[in-house]
DNA sequence: TTTCTTGCAAAGAGTTTGCAGCTTC
DNA sequence: GAAGCTGCAAACTCTTTGCAAGAAA
């Protein structure tokens, strides 16, 4: 059975890359992790425990060229720290982020709910999208729950 | 009659703070910039234009400080660079972005679109949005006519 | 061999901070 | 004169780059 590294080393070699051991060990800790938002500095920490020897400018060329390739999207949620998602295979577009201001949770969602919105703005501005980022900030309902919580201790 | 600036200095006075020289220049360069999506230093440089004796760090001062109080929006387009944008008065949300991927322009667009994608986030994610970030990348509609008459000269 | 890739260290870009001096109330 | 603000320079963080050595085709 084809797994998903093999997809991804695929993807590789139809652009004349290989699937070296230190970019399968980064695509691996991406893959272990493709819930959470990691930095450079993350995928490189976690990278460097099973991979001690690898050094922190090959995780940032490896992770350019996954952006590049677009197997990761790289997001910024406005802390000066670029962070690394990989796409959901055969997804049109970039998914959506719920970033929560009190605990700093990034939730994802993977519904594309642009398509009217995406639909209105080609025809009334005249512009051809190719990819969206969109965030929104505010309170997740884990937050939400525990507010509700302590509002009720305090009666 | 009460002018922007003014509404401005009543926001930095309810909050402690005094608007100086140099945070009205900085100001002043926002507004005539409102279409523009500056970097701190675009703004240092047109500041100083006027006032040459401002620093950099001043510069960036007063955007966190305008920043904080909601007066500008910082914003950033995946360019390692935050960019600053004034906020429509009365404004309930931040507007929207088109980034072209051809020439770099960056247009507005005011119109809340996301209203009905709204309610849905936070009816099925139980999510209380605050605020919202959404930019389109695409191409203009500059680009594509420049495209459109490209191909027509090649035939 | 030739080309690609890596690790290290240095450089670069953007932003923040410490501090002495200057305003302002 | 206390508190707030500024300019400068240094520090800091994140990211990129040059280069010699190593691996792969």
């Amino acid at each position: 059975m084809e797994t998903r590294i093999d997809r991804i080393k695929k993807l590789l070699h139809s652009a004349s890359y290989k699937l070296t051991p230190q970019r399968e060990s980064t695509v691996r800790v991406l893959l272990e992790h493709e819930e959470d938002h990691l930095s450079a500095e993350d995928v490189y920490l976690l990278v460097k425990e099973k991979s001690p020897e690898i050094g922190l400018a090959t995780v940032y060329r490896t992770l350019e060229l996954l952006t590049e390739l677009k197997i990761v999207d790289k997001i910024n949620f406005g802390d000066g720290v670029s962070r690394y998602d990989l796409r959901q295979e055969g997804a049109k577009h970039f998914h959506h982020h719920l970033v929560c201001i009190e605990c700093g949770a990034v939730d994802e969602i993977q519904d594309d709910l642009l398509e009217d919105v995406e639909a209105i703005v080609e025809r009334d501005w005249n512009f051809k999208i190719k990819d969206h980022r969109l965030t929104f900030h505010g309170v997740c309902h884990r937050c939400q729950d525990s507010e509700d919580q302590t509002e009720e201790e305090s009666t």
